[in-house]
DNA sequence: GTGAAAGCGCTAACAT
DNA sequence: ATGTTAGCGCTTTCAC
């Protein structure tokens, strides 16, 4: 194994010298296209894999398609977009396709430059994964190349989309903490400060659909709604703020679970606990939300399915890049667990009402 | 905006035209190569901000380098690795490279498979992280394309190496938990079954240290391993075979948070508690060990120096492909939180002796 | 069904 | 200091 590596790549021209054909009939067996007979196929494929030939995609790219798809990904951080890359990969699983991710994107410059650095290495296609951008930099970004936008609501002419009911979510939270028999239900929101994004954005629709399954509900008079940001901290400040109130919640419903972690420690600081004092649900089913010590009741996007779906759109948009777009909206599921239960009597006191949780029970 | 993009990308040759010099000229300029005078640079440059050209990397895949790197990471999910890619991503931001992951890499062929792709798309260079692939496989990479692998211990003359020192992280652990006064200590490892690797895997390393640890506090007597994986199946299924023990254990050392997620979920189950009954410690102090429900005892590995060396040592390689290669070892840390404390008194009934954990305290 | 040849956008010799 | 030009490895007409 020497360190200096001399010895050339073999290329088309190498395999077709040895397999005793053109260039063009190698090219057709690599790309399976129309105009090689068997036999000629057959010889082809053997002096490819006697002679460990790949192609290069780079000249590739010069003339045709990469066999590459991006992925962007705003926060490689959120273990919510891990399911939705199993999904993509999977469906990508037998085809000629490689998935390359694009990291670092936690804002529009850093998205703008990811998707411009994916265009220029002529990636056939690209998945972006609840972008922050602007929408005409999605719609610039599509009419260059075949675009499937996840996690953003709205419709486009130019790109496909795949969502999560939001809206639906959100009410099945406020539907499962009704039921337990809260009604002073609160709700920490990630705010939204881009008038031209509001409408699309899943932490807008979240909201949205918690004031709707309030109001559903004939609780109007209890929404209440602090915006902070989907982040640990948000979380923090949002609870001490509900806390602070004359008129306590009785359950919190965070947008995100890293936001009801903050919540959780909160609490804590303040002496109380969930579900003793207050119950607490968050939104994307995380992998901590399972772990024993916290248990947390969270709703479950299908990620698998996103990411499914989003790969699948994308390859259609790649075969005829001008079909109709598709918007595809899947349905969330609650997953209860330990953080919810019924309020604690009224007695006009404040403090641990129920025994507390059961520490790792 | 219409579906269709007809609209033909710009080149260098437009460039040229639209600067009036030649396309050498304003590749020069791209690279900043040696033999263009600053009237024309800036002339260039005008013309590619007029323009709004950008390099076409396939094509400069032909004849030179693609500014870009690649990043194979095996599990998108272990919440180690982010800080890693940080650490890349950042010491890559003011030079022109763009870095990409390799996502899906959970066994020796899918790690082939990634790597081979990013050889194809033509990469200037790779960081392996934390790769399980044969040592020989590891050095054919290397030989074909400027390579640093993190996490993975043992000298090479084709690829520089960033690891942490598990070791010393190991014994960090044991120490922690002995000068709480704890003597059996047992300890979860991730059971290596290849003969070749097996002194270059950190859970090995882990394992080893340990043992050491063990052995230099006199409690050689008292080093007792249940070999399972790294995962919370494992983390619960370990635990089981350590509550079975005739003479319990006062305290676990998991090797990875995710098993420590385990242990607790198995001691939960069987009406223990941590720190009450027994100590729990992990390693990596992953996002979810600070939680306040866990607040998780561990070992943080400084996950961005590590990246931030991969990253340096690489483009030190693709500056000097022939220059020795390095070995950096950094140095983990120790993290106390509410998982450990001094054993319980010896009752000789097992059982709650403290008072257990808060619940979110 | 098969192959010869042009050319994709760029870089690097090699002139000048 | 600047420009001319020959490819890099592949796909794709277009002959045969």
């Amino acid at each position: 194994m020497e360190p200096q590596a001399p010895r050339r790549r073999v290329t088309i021209v190498d395999v077709a010298r040895h397999a005793q054909v053109s260039t063009t009939a190698v090219s057709k067996v690599l790309r399976n296209a129309y105009g090689a007979s068997p036999e000629m196929r057959a010889k082809v494929r053997r002096a490819i894999d006697e002679l460990g030939y790949r192609p290069h995609a780079g000249a590739r790219a010069l003339r045709g398609q990469t066999y590459t798809i991006g992925v962007m990904l705003p926060d490689i951080r959120n273990p919510f977009f891990p399911d939705i890359l199993d999904g993509i990969t999977a469906r990508l699983a037998d085809t000629d396709y490689q998935v390359f991710l694009g990291p670092g994107c936690n804002g529009e410059p850093e998205e703008a430059r990811v998707t411009e650095a994916m265009i220029d290495r002529g990636m056939d296609g690209l998945v972006l994964i609840a972008p922050v951008s602007q929408r005409a930099h999605l719609e610039h970004v599509a009419s260059v190349v075949p675009t499937v936008v996840v996690g953003r609501h709205g419709h486009s002419p130019v790109y496909d989309t795949v969502t999560d009911d939001d809206v639906a979510g959100a009410s099945l939270v406020v539907g499962h903490l009704a039921d337990l028999g809260h009604r002073r239900i609160a709700h920490i929101e990630h705010h939204e400060t881009d008038p031209t994004r509001i409408a699309e954005m899943p932490n807008a629709q979240r909201a949205d659909g918690y004031r709707r399954a309030m109001r559903a509900l004939g609780l109007e008079e209890e929404i209440d709604i602090v915006s902070t940001t989907y982040t640990q901290q948000g979380g923090y400040e949002g609870a001490r703020e509900l806390l602070a109130r004359l008129r306590r919640p009785t359950a919190v419903f965070a947008g995100a679970d890293i936001v009801a972690m903050g919540v959780l420690e909160a609490l804590t600081e303040a002496g109380l606990s969930a579900p003793g004092d207050i119950s607490v649900a968050g939104y994307d089913n995380t992998t901590f939300a399972s772990f024993g010590p916290i248990s947390l009741t969270s709703v479950d996007q299908a990620g698998h399915e996103i990411g499914g779906n989003a790969a699948r759109l994308l390859l259609e948009r790649i075969a005829d890049r001008h079909k109709a777009p598709v918007q595809v909206k899947l349905s969330p599921s609650l997953v209860p667990r330990r953080t919810t239960a019924p309020p604690p009597e009224q007695t006009g006191i404040s403090g641990s009402g129920q025994r507390g949780v059961q520490p790792f029970g």
